[in-house]
DNA sequence: GATTGTGAAGAATTTCACAGCT
DNA sequence: AGCTGTGAAATTCTTCACAATC
């Protein structure tokens, strides 16, 4: 649980739950490549494929966003997009400013994904004087002096941290104190900040150790005496189009 | 559920929550930060604070490990270190390939917590033949074309893609063909792989959208006559010093 | 006939709270 | 007295299975 004002019914069934809002943005991928293909229906059955869900899973999540779909047809491709973006708030333009701008900072800036769905780059900031003015992805670099007010100027509430983790805190509080409430951390440091301020982190090494994990786990396995042994040995029951990631779970 | 051979006890105990698996990484490396100042011992109170979760979790994550704490006490920070890292298969160094040399592939091949943690960069990979030979971050770009014969002399069985969506699924094929079964994923594109692969993804645009749908709904009851209203009031009951960080993963 | 929407069952995860050890 | 380890309760998430609807 992330988002502050904590213990209360929010409201009148403002009820998503988070596990749900994970996926939203997985399904509206997924629809939106079907849109591009001008494809006007799908069943629950065929997005949950492309999105890498079960179906069971994917009509629950949407049973929480309404009735949008039709039974014995589908869900509406074009409604749905609609509905979901709006679920998101991707119906508005989201400014966002990078701050650390390296090699992933830079990176980050050209993402193309970024501009696409709802988020605009309104600033780069960076702590490295040499840099400033300098444009990343045609946009030119700023200095850190300046945060505060380029977060005012650009009524900037989303804050992308990709500096080193010996800054991170402290770009933190000062993007919070100047009035960001949401931090997409890349940094690998455990940042506090006050109620009421979402965190969200990506952190390479950590998916990394759990790939590891899973990793040595197999090589255990396949060493303990096992019928098959050796890894890809394509069999198992049930598990429908799902396929892919981790979920583990021995028993 | 992903990791092939299903369904048995795992031999005797070897259950750890996939929840807790997640979690190992985080308490490594505030360990790993408490051993750098020597701090002999910690009590599960302060590393939980250390690392972002609360007590209980903690020790209840520990408790999947093993009884290596002592009451009264806390836990001896070099011995649980250990114990973690050969939990996670850190003891071992794994090799593992980059593809996709763009800004994205560049910035992870010059992560310094790469190579700090029981993991090397072998090789790079792309298909650019402009590419190839030239050096990043001190390592020669080679080209897809000897992806396959890369990975094998390797010995490589984690592959990390950074390729643009659109060759993602391609890679993947060839990655998992010559013998990968980790695949850290930051294209955005839901991969397919057999029975027995472990995928993980790293979706900067999922991210931003889950923080864009928290926004949103913050301002929305802000607007609705709210108490408080405006973010970022201090307040709030219980939730001692985990604040933040969903934990993200539904991958 | 096909497919959604959803109660209810089941599984996993988190949190509580305290017995047990040092 | 302090702190771990853990059953048990509470909560959240997933899956099942089928009635309702087109």
């Amino acid at each position: 649980m992330a988002t502050g004002r904590t213990h209360r019914p929010a409201t009148r069934s403002r009820g998503i739950p988070e596990a749900t809002v994970a996926r939203l943005p997985l399904y509206l991928r997924a629809l939106t490549a079907l849109s591009e293909r001008s494809v006007p229906t799908v069943s629950s059955e065929e997005l949950a494929a492309a999105a890498g869900v079960n179906s069971a899973k994917l009509r629950k999540d949407f049973s929480y966003l309404g009735s949008y779909g039709t039974r014995g047809v589908g869900y509406d491709v074009e409604y749905l997009v609609y509905q979901i973006s709006r679920e998101l708030g991707l119906t508005q333009d989201w400014p966002v400013v990078i701050v650390g701008i390296g090699n992933l900072g830079a990176a980050l800036a050209n993402y193309g994904g970024f501009a696409s769905r709802g988020f605009r780059v309104a600033a780069l900031i960076d702590a490295d004087p040499n840099m400033a003015g300098k444009p990343v992805a045609g946009i030119p670099v700023q200095h850190t002096d300046d945060l505060e007010r380029i977060i005012h100027d650009n009524d900037v509430s989303i804050g992308v941290i990709a500096t080193p983790a010996g800054a991170a805190q402290q770009v933190c509080d000062r993007l919070v104190a100047a009035g960001v409430t949401s931090i997409l951390n890349f940094a690998p440091t455990v940042l506090s900040v006050p109620d009421g301020v979402d965190v969200r982190k990506v952190d390479l090494s950590i998916e990394l150790q759990i790939l590891a994990f899973h990793e040595q786990r197999k090589a255990g396995e396949e060493a303990a005496g096992e019928p098959g042994a050796v890894a890809g040995n394509p069999e198992d029951p049930g598990q429908g189009p799902d396929g892919d990631v981790p979920a583990v779970m021995p028993a």
